[in-house]
DNA sequence: GCCGTTTTCGGCCCGACTGTTTTCAGTCG
């Protein structure tokens, strides 16, 4: 039986959460989550690493016990503790943490004296009234808890980063009107260029913060105040979005920026820092007992803890510190670096600008090459080119080409990868082309092995050049298909093939786990914006910011490249 | 449960807000 990363880190993280409701020692419950966390961004598959006799106590907060567990796990696939205290509390209460003013104290509390073990049960006697008399508990803490039960009936989970952008912007503009701000800016996930964002975060300096915190709180997006302090406020917007704003002193900006942009992992990671040089760190500044020394900009927090900047995009303590500390940070890739496109459609199939307008958009971007890459025949929702429409768009193209000035359109076709691996066209149309993104459109439920045999069989033929998002998940929407990365991978570069990050917003596919994983193992990738209209050009910014959240630098991107190198690097030998 | 160039034992990040209290516990980020 297979093991996936991901189980053995939902396993922990259950049993943190069972833990804790247990009153178990809070730095142990803190183990377990780590390990969790550790496990889940890990690049290489654990069970293998079992398999191989790696020592995982070498892993960040993974000692002997944890070790033992993990191959309990990976041998058995259970764990003896966490059946035993399942034996004692139910497993279900863990998801009653998960609600906004319970935590582990007052779940124990309504197990114990109501015997409530669920979201169902909790429903119950909320509804009936049950909960305002139970110690540590309230009217309030009822009413809140039912308006939370019916808002989950309806509400999103969590919120796209180019969907969170459109609430968030708006808003942070409509906060830096107000009186005596001086500066404004959103932290949290959003900052750090997460795929999702659970809430926004917006950090605000200015001397006298009641303004601003009044004008926070009567936006007329929103719809209810969680709380208001001077400062600190929480509001839920209609869209569902909770917004946290903080106000922050100036001497604070840093610190508070730095604080509030986390993540949670990466702050305790650079405060453990702070303490070992008798320091103190927290959203106010950097302190040596109580005097003052730092907390104005956020390079001068991490000068002070003896770390260079670290970019908000690497902050998840996934090695940034030690990295920081060693002095090899990544020299992360920018927008600006960015030379070309590698995934473009038209209305040659389900795109909706020409060959010339995409052209043009590109031009204006300032690129030196746009590829063009319409669907082919299996894909025949979109309309896909048989060889001989293709061969037509070819010609256009070059004729095209020659009316260009300062760049160049390279002919380019997204292929269907079919099930048993072959390409959807034959080899001599392909190899009229200056290069091929492959990709999966159908069959997406073979079995991992089958799956990854289907894309390394594809491999084998010589016009493979780029696999396009290659993990096929639709964000919030659909999961990626199994397939065994690390493999496709090793294939890639043992072949001259390359991964892409796909662009879209509701891809960004290759994730960052893999996009390090990638770097990791000396794979470049193309960040590609597979754009329908013009328009889409600009999701350039989404694919680069998963690419910073993987560690890839220029060197690691395909389109960095002007042509001529880019050329040589995809001719396969 | 992890970890150590002060330590193999005794630490483990830190502060704000709310609600239920009557000086603070619980929760949250």
């Amino acid at each position: 039986m297979a093991i996936h990363n991901a189980e053995i880190a939902r396993i922990f993280s259950l049993l943190a959460d069972l833990l804790e409701i247990e009153g178990a020692n809070p730095f142990r419950v803190r183990a377990y989550r780590n390990a969790a966390r550790t496990i889940e961004s890990l690049p290489h598959n654990v069970e293998a690493m079992v398999r191989e006799g790696a020592d995982l106590s070498e892993l960040p907060g993974i000692g002997e016990d944890l070790a033992g567990k993990i191959k309990e796990i990976v041998e058995t696939g259970r764990l003896g503790l966490l059946e035993e205290v399942k034996s004692r509390i139910p497993g279900a209460l863990a998801e009653l943490v998960a609600i906004p003013g319970l935590g582990p104290k007052r779940v124990k509390v309504l197990y114990d004296a109501l015997g409530i073990q669920d979201i169902e049960g909790l429903a119950r006697a909320a509804k009936a009234g049950k909960l305002r008399n139970l110690p540590g508990f309230g009217a309030k803490i009822e009413e809140k808890i039912l308006e939370e039960l019916s808002r989950r009936a309806t509400a999103e989970k969590r919120m796209k980063l180019i969907t969170a952008e459109q609430f968030a912007e708006p808003l942070l503009n409509y906060l830096r009107e107000a009186n005596g701000v001086t500066r404004a800016i959103i932290a949290g996930s959003y900052r750090r260029r997460k795929e999702t964002i659970g809430d926004i975060d917006i950090l605000v300096t200015c001397r006298d913060s009641d303004p601003v915190m009044e004008r926070f709180v009567t936006y007329d997006e929103v719809e209810h105040v969680l709380s208001k302090g001077k400062t600190r406020s929480t509001i839920v917007l209609r869209s569902g979005l909770q917004v946290d704003l903080r106000v922050v002193a100036e001497e604070s900006y840093g610190s508070a920026l730095q604080y509030f942009t986390g993540s949670k992992a990466h702050n305790i990671a650079v405060r453990h820092l702070a303490v070992k040089l008798g320091l103190k760190l927290n959203e106010y500044g950097v302190f040596r007992g109580e005097t003052y020394i730092a907390g104005r900009t956020e390079e001068e927090v991490y000068r002070t803890v003896g770390l260079p900047y670290i970019e908000p995009e690497l902050r998840e303590d996934w090695g940034e510190v030690e990295a920081a500390q060693q002095g090899r940070l990544p020299h992360l890739v920018t927008l600006a670096d960015i030379r070309g496109d590698l995934h473009a459609h038209t209305k040659a199939t389900d795109g909706q600008a020409t060959i010339e307008e995409m052209a043009a958009a590109a031009k204006a971007k300032g690129y030196d090459y746009l590829a063009i890459t319409d669907h082919t025949k299996r894909v025949t929702v979109a309309n896909g080119m048989d060889a001989k429409r293709l061969a037509q768009q070819l010609e256009a193209i070059d004729r095209l080409n020659e009316r260009l000035s300062g760049m160049k359109i390279l002919k380019s076709a997204e292929v269907d990868i079919l099930e048993d691996g072959s390409l959807d066209l034959p080899n001599d149309i392909l190899k009229e082309l200056d290069l091929t993104v492959c990709s999966i459109h159908y069959k997406l439920n073979l079995s991992r092995e089958k799956q990854t045999e289907r894309v390394i069989r594809a491999m084998d033929n010589p016009y493979f050049t780029i696999f396009g998002h290659p993990s096929g998940r639709m964000i919030e929407e659909r999961a990626p298909y199994a397939i065994d990365m690390e493999r496709v991978m090793q294939a890639a570069l043992e072949r001259g093939c390359f991964l892409e990050v796909n662009a879209q917003p509701s891809r960004l596919d290759l994730n960052d786990v893999h996009c390090k994983m990638a770097k990791d193992m000396g794979l470049k990738v193309a960040i590609s914006t597979d754009a329908h209209r013009t328009t889409d050009l600009d999701f350039m910014r989404f694919g680069v910011d998963q690419a910073r959240r993987g560690w890839l630098e220029p060197s690691d991107v395909l389109n960095t490249k002007k042509w001529s190198e880019l050329k040589s690097l995809i001719t396969r030998a």
